[in-house]
DNA sequence: AGAATAGTGTCTTTTAGACAGTATAGG
DNA sequence: CCTATACTGTCTAAAAGACACTATTCT
């Protein structure tokens, strides 16, 4: 074993190591998860405006001991990156996100002072809340994702390690806590209020939500944070959160529609005190549209290896 | 060193080697340099239409030996991802290039099947002709990039190696050539007939052409493949042959006057056959526009950490 | 009725694009 | 003169945005 047994100085000249971070937006924690900072809970806030809310890890490891990061963790031999970033959610998370999307490689010298160089993917995700409503505590002994079970070592066994609570697997199998209780080191946090974060989480972050709203200004991307079918109204409100500001509903209405993206189920919302909405679904691919359309001209940047899980 | 010696099976076990490889974009090949495939000189084919160019290496190793690939190479501990692809272009290129920007990361596992992971950052850049032109190959003896000179090892001695004449150094401190030859391993091609490439490299290339003229679209980095000092006529010429279609030259000057960008130098182009046409510079951020124009609205996908060299 | 949001219609402003027409160089 | 490109003016179409107005539910 090589690797491990190199002294820190043999590290210097080791290539370096490569890990994954996951910027995972929802726009409310998940029931049972554990509430960070300002320790109210989501809706006892006095206004009901939506907001941003990301997971983070705290870490029990040197550097940033304490320390809350984003969830993530190197990449094994056989999986892509993309596979780590989902794999290493799902530990901090113990859900599967319903959009993923790569977003930056930081691989500056400053990130690890005298360490191991370390070279950071970044991702970024989507929580909606058909991810979140799905249970998410397996009964004991249950396998569900094979590959996390048998490893012998914890990743962040060697120094640069990078977050922590990878390694509390599923809780319950490590006797730590009790089946059924969340992971005491995972917590949602506002993305307005963040506390201090780990190496230069804080700039990913930023990068991420720069990126989540860019795209959500030329791209039909906040039907994710919602569930299968959903009026627009509910639309709008979700776009008005991410951008920070207001958007005319009837122009907002008539852009949307126009996208092809929406499919009138035919089915009205109930149980409001006003005039019932439409609900609709999202569809993949826009219908063809009227001749001397050509539809959208390609979005002005669309990265080419994408995944939607 | 227990990386050199680790066997292949020990190697699946390492932490993935991570190397940087750069597509970078010209109008023409610099002088001197070889051109690939075609064969022909790059003003004797006999349409003059402007055409994009790039540089590759050939391979002097397995896996695909004798193959072209992008330039690149891994990373070294003390330098950035940024650093390693301006590093590992100019020992291709020998020139530095006036624009480089992140492209993506490539990490699939099918990429390298039995050897030791790779994952690849790739970049993409810009040449200028003031970058072309610029005299390309400094005395022998001179040490114009200290940190080039004196390393022990080749980079591509382990196994997972990428592209290949990275090994060259300069031309002449190894012998193999004389002071002055270009590298015999590394040509220019013509974007549109590109032969056979190493790894997922044409992948990258393809990706690499679909930001270069989405950016195009919307930013303005047409004027980074020309000089200091540019005609709108010839703006509008290199904007063309990026997107491939004609664009109408009334309307162009108008957009690209409104962007605030350009800065009429009171100059004017000599010796055309033509009506002279006023010579303009490129100032990075636009002049105050009038009250009620809030600047553009940020580019729809700006990737934050950018480096205009 | 009143509150609240859904949904439609329409007008104005802005922007993109087509295209005619004038300007000024060299041959 | 002609040719070729520079540059200007103007009209049209499309898109974005502001905002009035109607519709339908619950309390």
């Amino acid at each position: 074993m090589p690797y491990e047994t190199a002294s820190v100085s043999e590290r210097r000249t080791l290539p370096p190591a490569v890990a994954v971070s996951t910027v995972a937006f929802a726009l409310n924690p998940p029931d049972g998860a554990l509430i960070g900072e300002a320790a109210a809970s989501p809706d006892a806030g006095a206004d009901a405006r939506i907001t941003l809310w990301l997971p983070l890890v705290r870490r029990t490891r040197a550097p940033f001991l304490g320390r809350w990061a984003l969830p993530g963790g190197p990449t094994r031999w056989d999986e892509t990156l993309a596979d780590t970033a989902l794999r290493t959610l799902h530990a901090a998370v113990r859900r599967d996100p319903g959009y993923l999307e790569q977003l930056y490689s930081f691989g500056g010298v400053e990130r690890s002072a005298e360490a191991q160089r370390l070279v950071t993917i970044a991702y970024w995700a989507l929580y909606g809340e058909r991810e979140l409503l799905a249970s998410p505590l397996p009964a004991a002994g249950t396998a569900e994702r094979g590959q996390d079970r048998g490893r012998a070592r914890r990743w962040d066994d060697p120094e640069p390690a990078e977050t922590a609570a990878e390694s509390g697997d599923r809780p319950g199998t490590q006797g730590a806590t009790a089946p059924g209780d969340p992971d005491p080191n995972v917590a949602w946090f506002s993305a307005d209020r963040l506390p201090e974060l780990a190496f230069d989480h804080a700039e990913i972050v930023a990068y991420a939500l720069a990126r989540l709203r860019s795209k959500t200004e030329y791209e039909a991307v906040a039907h994710r944070f919602l569930g299968p079918v959903f009026t627009l109204g509910r639309l709008r409100a979700v776009t008005e959160a991410v951008l920070g500001e207001t958007v005319d509903p009837a122009n907002f209405r008539r852009q949307a529609l126009a996208q092809g993206h929406l499919v009138d189920t035919g089915e009205t919302e109930t149980g409001t005190r006003h005039r019932p909405a439409r609900l609709y679904r999202f569809r993949e691919d826009p219908p063809t549209r009227p001749p001397g359309h050509p539809g959208r001209p390609a979005a002005p940047h669309d990265p080419a290896p994408r995944s939607a899980v």
